[in-house]
DNA sequence: TCTATGATCGTA
DNA sequence: ACGATCATAGAG
């Protein structure tokens, strides 16, 4: 018998504001069961798109294309393809007609660490850069298109609760970082893990 | 350790 | 054309 992991997080902590999810969700377990495996980590660093006056969030526009499901319901995951090969994964947050949400920017992993390796990775990768950063975190899980849309709150792929207060040791830290020397874009992410 | 570059395709 | 990225090659 497997252990038992904590319940998924209610919709209600996703209806607020992003950058308030965004922080707790620092500590929170993803977790999804493919082939009867369970496969997932620890959630160690997220970032907020939306909500007005963001110009770097696909849902800055009119509620439309791709970003459309960002002004959806809370709780579903919003997952897109970039740079013509990775995939990313948002939780949709805050009241419905708003358009935000929470990039999963990286999760130490726990669970199923040879499924994750069997999808292909460099095989001098160390186990913490499995899911360091959105893309490797998708293919580690073995997110993409058709996972666009799903609930978070139930079924395969879910984010539970983890404990943040107990296993994030140093609280959040906030950045500012800058991306190819153009757009700044807020960051959090729990010092515990390196993604070096 | 760092900087530069290619891969590859949906969206605007 | 360009991007909410990643892997690799080459220089220092």
């Amino acid at each position: 018998m497997a252990e038992p992991i904590p319940r998924p997080l209610p919709r209600s902590f996703y209806e607020r504001d992003v950058c308030e999810v965004a922080q707790d969700l620092l500590g929170c377990l993803l977790v999804h069961r493919v082939g009867g495996r369970r496969v997932g980590g620890r959630i160690v660093e997220t970032e907020a798109y939306g909500g007005p006056g963001d110009p770097g969030s696909h849902a800055d526009r009119a509620p439309t294309g791709r970003a459309r499901i960002m002004f959806g319901r809370p709780a579903i995951a919003y997952v897109y393809f970039t740079y013509g090969m990775h995939y990313c994964m948002n939780a949709v947050t805050g009241p419905e007609g708003v358009g935000s949400g929470v990039l999963l920017r990286a999760a130490e992993p726990m669970w199923g660490i040879e499924e994750m390796r069997a999808r292909g990775f460099p095989p001098r990768l160390p186990d913490h850069m499995l899911m360091s950063g959105p893309g490797r975190l998708c293919r580690a899980l073995g997110v993409g298109r058709e996972h666009n849309g799903v609930e978070l709150t139930r079924g395969p792929l879910t984010i539970r609760a983890g404990g943040a207060a107990e296993q994030v040791r140093s609280g959040p830290r906030v950045g500012l970082t800058r991306d190819d020397g153009r757009r700044w874009r807020y960051w959090i992410a729990s010092p515990s893990v390196s993604r070096r």
